[in-house]
DNA sequence: AACGTTCTCGGTAACGTTACCGAAAGTCGA
DNA sequence: TCGACTTTCGGTAACGTTACCGAGAACGTT
């Protein structure tokens, strides 16, 4: 490998003078420094930031923790992530952990031994294990799509599920319908228990009877256990002319029961969505959803790390930053007959 | 940050004594290592892998290039890429090109830099300046989805796209079809012209003319180019009874042209794809298409590299691997009537 | 008791780079 | 021509770790 010393050799300079070539630095002559630059072409010399790292103590590199880069909804976070990153001359690390705990500890025992400079960091598994290694960390962490342990006291960026919620079942209700079913995940995450709660709430606002037999919880997040559970909604379909999903997968899976079951959407009931993947979308599906800005989430992730990691007076490091959700009206939710 | 000297202090013991006791040396009491160990939880001492870097000359990070995490097809690409590789100790750094010249050549600047043991691409501009970037490398380089210049001479894996669309049609017209349209991109990659040559030379060997009419290529690699290229096929519909299309995109922007215009799939016209992406999956898309394994593509990939990385007699390496695609019969193809 | 052997440890240099300090050379005005 | 200042450079130490060599202690053997 060629060095900084082969270049000093070469010209017959110290290797102080060509560092300071190389960083820019005043005091030295044009002269060497054209010479310096010169040979650093001849000899096709990169600089090792290895060795950079250990002296300045930062590595210009961020680790993005995510539970499955396969799913477009979190490969978008990082897209946003990145973007902003790069641009400020980080590399992002990427830690696909599959929702496994010991793949989730094991990113962050790499990132503290790699030295990362920043954590972003969306833990399924947040047991007394994980958060006492967070909490010993001495780099800046951002929570992402979860609010961090008040132990912590880490700043997060999140979208308010709950108003989502709340919104996507008003406007349900803005269609006339009353009897809204809700198809969603067990109340295990904070999402999970956010939107259930905007849906209960939104329907007592509008005096609507909250009846047990229109909820169906599932197993899995995938399209296949939301079309399993709809399969049971359907015995009870006739008194529900609307049915709002944790998300799209969710109601995708809904749809395929119900397609299945000879049941017209919107005409015989209403389905309405949460994320608005880009399947949502497709001719086939055109599901109305509640689109969240998942780039956007990336960034303001990104942008908050940045802050911590180069701390100044002017730049205030935000306790949290909440996004809203957005209401994306296609073609499955009408007005009730 | 805690360093090995602070274990040594704290124990009144030199540092290479403290060093010997981490790296399991034979040449230590048991007792002290004891000692070291104790104090290393107590402290909370991390190895700096940094610094372990610059001795060793090896960072065991390995660059990943891609166009586009956001592309499933790609992210399962990396995923059983990273499997292998952190089951090895290794770091894989994702470089999100969004087949962006500038992007590709700073993440291999990038590579170089910060002295990472390999590199794994697939690059879209394989320009002069590109080629004479990787063939500089000091490092190992393993190509995916692509063959490399004869100039540079480094492994690669792929599918057999000739052979996966040789199968593809051969399916198409062991249906009874005659009169197969292709749904292309234009001729400017590999991987372009292979499918295409697979497609006529098929139509060749079972005597089938091959009309110009039936070709039609397109702008982008979307299900929107495939959709509005597919509405000027239309016109000449009558006479296509199957069409093959270069990815499942297109193949579906097609299914979506086709539904619009009320045309019914497979009774009047055949749609077959290539990719087996998720969604060809999906209830209402059920496409007949080409499987590739994309997941073993990243892991052949990554057991390349390992081996490149890790030279020894009894490892050879290849100098390619061709992987087959399978077909996946679903519900848009079918016998012609 | 003298010897060779094994076990255990410390000191030093090195990996590639930069910060810091001091010194030599050049410049300028009086 | 002299002092003061500026410009330009080299030497050394440091970042955290490990490889290498040599030395002392402990041990058993004759």
């Amino acid at each position: 490998m060629v060095t900084i010393k082969d270049i000093a050799k070469q010209l017959g300079i110290s290797v102080s003078t060509v560092s300071r070539a190389l960083n820019n630095h005043s005091d030295i002559k044009k002269e060497t420094k054209l010479k310096v630059l010169e040979t650093v072409k001849k000899l096709n010399y990169r600089p090792n930031s290895i060795a950079r790292s250990l002296i300045h103590q930062r590595t210009f590199t961020v680790g993005l923790m995510i539970p499955d880069i396969t799913d477009p909804f979190f490969s978008t976070i990082a897209v946003g992530a990145q973007e902003l990153l790069s641009e400020q001359g980080y590399q992002v690390i990427i830690g696909n952990t599959l929702r496994d705990k010991d793949k989730e500890k094991h990113f962050i025992d790499s990132a503290i031994e790699r030295k990362m400079d920043g954590l972003i960091v969306t833990p399924d598994h947040l047991d007394e294990e994980l958060i006492e290694l967070l909490a010993n960390l001495s780099i800046p962490v951002v929570f992402l799509r979860r609010k961090p342990p008040k132990k912590l006291k880490l700043p997060y960026v999140d979208v308010n599920h709950y108003k989502g919620a709340c919104e996507a079942v008003e406007h349900i209700i803005s269609l006339g319908h009353r009897k809204i079913g809700y198809l969603g995940m067990p109340l295990e995450s904070q999402i999970a228990i956010d939107r259930f709660q905007g849906y209960k709430d939104t329907l007592q606002k509008y005096d609507i009877p909250y009846i047990k037999d229109f909820i169906k919880l599932t197993g899995g997040r995938t399209i296949q256990s939301g079309r399993e559970t709809m399969d049971q909604f359907i015995p009870k379909l006739p008194q529900m002319t609307a049915l709002f999903a944790y998300n799209d997968l969710l109601a995708i899976g809904a749809l395929e029961s119900l397609a299945h079951h000879h049941i017209r959407v919107p005409e015989e009931i209403s389905i309405m969505g949460f994320d608005d993947l880009e399947i949502s979308s497709l001719y086939w599906i055109q599901l109305s959803t509640m689109s969240q800005p998942r780039n956007q989430m990336g960034r303001y992730a990104a942008e908050t790390i940045l802050k911590m990691m180069n701390p100044s007076v002017t730049n205030e490091i935000p306790e949290y930053i909440i996004l809203d959700s957005t209401l994306v009206q296609r073609n499955t939710c009408t007005h009730v007959v």
